[in-house]
DNA sequence: GTTGAAACTCTCCTAAC
DNA sequence: GTTAGGAGAGTTTCAAC
């Protein structure tokens, strides 16, 4: 992707909401230029849409955690992430590699309602749970790299060759 | 906080850029009681900003990682949020309860730069790693709780007393 | 705290370069 | 890619309830 466009992105991964000629005057691009870019981006999937970043701690969801969770059999099929889903509670769910089969980012109004939490896990997965505590936050959900030039940077394809493209 | 902030809350972290007239016919109120509600929720901070969500895998970044850290020295002062603050390739960084000091959330392009980053973090904040690399991620950064009726949530503060309010 | 209307800005499309 | 124009929609403020 195109230096502008990551521009594009960052910009609007720092305001999400700030309006094209701010945008085109960022990037250094007419405000025509710009849109046009942003309906790609939108189109292409890479802007998948636009949120309200949010004060958890004033929506009384003080308390953040991370929990490990591993099945109790595991030879059962593995569809925690759906039998999890209905629990609010969960931010993001992340399968990983290691000795935890997933990683749940969990958001509570206390002690009390984390206990609730990781007993609806345990119970609605056939899972166990190791817990870790987020203390504080010093930063969360930072823009991308802004990135002019890839120098270190491996590639997961062959150069040239772009996914879905067919010639159009 | 209300119930009817909450949805609005709601909404907009689904949508961000919604028009204040959707947000309006969701929430059931005029237009211009909608604009006035989410200024007062930018305002006390409950709505921090707008951020597009975009696709990592799109801009390059598709292996995700969790960093868990812990300094060489204890004894030596904590400032590894700080020192690592530089590292675009950090997304995220929680103090955590447990072994760790800090988790530490990466995005990168692949193992070779994970392994740079690595490499730059244990150099920078003079701490050891174990890192936990992610698979794939069902979901991420979910809406908070919708949420009418609290009923088994515990308070951080007595009823009644609000933080930073001194009869204003 | 709510409504309705007016003024203004921005979005979005079109056309020509 | 750029500029220019313009219709429509959305934002923002204002006065009144």
């Amino acid at each position: 992707m195109e230096e502008i466009d990551r521009a594009i992105v960052a910009a609007l991964t720092t305001d999400g909401r700030q309006s094209y000629t701010d945008l085109a005057e960022k990037v250094g691009l007419s405000v025509s230029a710009v849109h046009q870019r942003v309906r790609r981006l939108e189109q292409r999937g890479v802007v998948k849409g636009y949120t309200a970043r949010v004060s958890f701690e004033a929506l009384d969801l003080p308390l953040t955690a991370f929990v490990a969770i591993r099945p109790f059999d595991p030879s059962q099929p593995d569809d925690a992430p759906v039998r999890l889903a209905h629990l609010p509670e969960i931010d993001s769910c992340y399968s990983v590699a290691g000795e935890d089969f997933y990683l749940l980012l969990v958001r509570v109004a206390g002690p009390v309602d984390l206990e609730r939490v990781l007993q609806e896990i345990r119970t609605s997965a056939n899972v166990t749970t190791r817990t870790t505590v987020v203390l504080s936050t010093p930063y969360e959900g930072r823009p991308p790299k802004i990135s002019g030039e890839p120098s270190t940077r491996q590639r997961s394809r062959p150069a040239g060759e772009t996914a879905g493209s067919t010639g159009g």
